[in-house]
RNA sequence: GGGGGUGUAGCUCAGUGGUAGAGCAUCUGCCUUUUAAGCAGAGGGCCGAAGGUUCGAUCCCUUCCACCCUCACCA
């Protein structure tokens, strides 16, 4: 009686530590080593008919998620990677010793199991448990059945229990990887080379942002995580590769919100020879097989929005967007008028940092709220983009076009400059615009313009946020929603 | 960084200026086809942290911490 009450006062885990002990003692390993599986739940759910018939006993595996005991038989579910399955114990088949074992087991211990699969009264399929053994014991109580774990945080910060008990959040990650596989299946097929560029980085490049920076000690010099894998990609094409690509973990040390993520997934891609307007249709071919493969129609359902893809995408100029969304016409505008359009239209700008990023705030602002169907927004000031060409018909405007779907803007893309002295003057543009105070103007890479300087063929490059576009195909407002493990502050 | 919100049992959530409640989970007993199993009983809480007001604070006030939404920044 003692006893007992002093356990009933004793929270879950140490419970849990108790029966661990009992297990012990009776020559039960807790944690064995490994249990030969003949059947995954689904398997046995999809090929019922045909194991009942032949009464071949299957071994399953899996974690105990439910447990309802009736005196001396009982039920229990099991989920593993597919599914899960009802495990029927029945103190007549088990024997006496393992039906006290199973009276013993707790909700999130994991357990194998050996049986004829059979019917349920109420039509369950389930395993008829002839034997089963104690995989590993759960020290911890699982979230609540019904409700599953709610709570943001908790998700986040113990991302395995939100797996086990959220399974549209398992969905999520299993489109995840799809989306990836079928990414390099479709890059593959087009004769594009996967690569791998340094990570660690001497110089910073390829993107506007500010870097994480480290240090190694044995060489005595400061390197930054790359905010972009561009200026690598581009030196494999000017070394003779014609179509590559990189799946890569970029780092940008800026604020996070629910489209910004500092760790995050990119997929750039180079194919020699090829202009923007062969990029746009490479980009949109490859949406439509991504999403394809992962959702199955070309589609994509996003909030209160259906979208198909298969068809033609707009395609708008930055500029005559602006004028088609603000009435504004930068083009017949000097600085100082643009400025003042922007204030007469109530617009925010900041307009200590040049023209290009007056344009760009009026953009973001005005337009792409509103870009929600699928569009290429091309043809950027020359001033926005300092590693696009020329546009052929516009000295002042690039050949550049970045893809909007759902208001999210979707990657960015040109026909690669490759002039190696009217590259060195965009990066001289760029210190300019350092020495007025932007921390995200690009770096000056000796290297780059000496590579660039032995011939860099005519490129069409891309790069896009596999991230944003998972949580397209998931549905998912946030980024952290598609990131198994998002940045959080410590505990 | 600004604005708004949340923080109570392992989980999902109620609630009150007089130190707390439900369901699930846990523990004990009964129950041999149950399924959010059932029935009977029991245990479980520094009410996010620190100050303040008060005879008395989980509740009111201040500060801090974490998370969410939003704006700003940012591809």
């Amino acid at each position: 009686m003692g006893d007992h009450e002093v356990e009933t006062t004793e929270d879950q885990r140490t419970v849990r530590i108790g029966k661990l002990e009992a297990l012990r003692e009776t020559g039960v390993n807790p944690y064995p080593y490994k249990y030969d599986i003949t059947h995954r739940s689904k398997q046995i759910i999809d090929n019922f008919e045909d194991l009942e018939e032949s009464k071949l006993e299957v071994a399953a595996a899996g974690r105990l998620m439910s447990i309802r005991v009736m005196g001396k038989a009982g039920f229990c579910h099991i989920q593993d990677d597919l599914g899960q399955i009802q495990i029927y114990f029945k103190k007549d088949s088990v024997g006496d010793e393992l039906y006290a074992l199973y009276k013993q087991l707790d909700i999130g211990d994991i357990i194998g199991c050996r049986g004829k699969v059979f019917r349920t009264k109420k039509g369950e399929i389930s395993i008829w448990a002839e034997s089963f053994e104690i995989l590993a014991k759960a020290l911890r109580p699982l979230p609540e059945k019904w409700h599953g774990l709610k709570d943001v945080e908790t998700r986040y910060r113990q991302r395995y229990l939100d797996l086990i008990s959220n399974l549209d959040v398992k969905n999520i990650f299993l489109t995840r990887g799809k989306t990836i596989r079928s990414i390099r299946d479709f890059l593959d097929d087009k004769g594009f080379v996967e690569v791998e560029t340094p990570i660690l980085q001497p110089l910073y490049g390829g993107a506007s942002a500010e870097p994480f920076t480290t240090y190694h000690n044995r060489l005595g010099m400061k390197l930054f995580l790359r905010i972009a894998d561009e200026l690598y990609l581009k030196r494999l094409i000017v070394g003779g590769f014609e179509k590559v690509y990189e799946v890569c973990k970029d780092f940008r040390n800026e604020g996070l919100d629910r489209a910004h993520s500092p760790e995050f997934t990119m997929v750039e891609l180079y194919q020699a020879y090829a202009d923007y307007n062969d990029i746009m249709e490479l980009y949109r071919e490859l949406i439509i097989y991504v999403t394809r493969e992962t959702l199955g129609t070309s589609v994509l359902s996003y909030q209160d929005q259906e979208i198909e893809l298969d068809c033609e995408w707009n395609r708008l100029p930055v500029l005559e967007a602006i004028t088609k969304f603000t009435g504004i016409d930068s083009e017949s505008l000097d600085d100082k008028e643009l400025i003042k359009a922007c204030k007469e239209k109530q617009i925010e700008i900041d307009e200590s940092r040049g023209r290009g990023k007056i344009i760009d705030d009026i953009f973001k602002e005005k337009v792409q709220p509103n870009l929600v169907q699928p569009t290429f927004i091309t043809d950027h000031p020359v001033e926005m983009s300092p590693l696009a060409k020329v546009h052929r018909n516009n000295p002042k405007l690039t050949e550049r076009f970045q893809p909007y779907i759902c208001g999210f803007e979707m990657g960015n893309a040109f026909s690669e400059l490759n002039d190696p002295l009217d590259q060195r003057e965009r990066f001289e543009l760029q210190k300019q615009l350092s020495k007025l105070g932007d921390k995200e103007a690009q770096m000056l890479d000796e290297d780059f313009l000496r590579a660039m300087e032995y011939g860099m063929p005519p490129t069409g490059g891309l790069g896009f946020g596999v991230d944003r576009l998972v949580m397209l195909l998931t549905n998912q407002t946030n980024i952290r929603e598609v990131l198994l493990f998002p940045q959080l502050k410590p505990e």
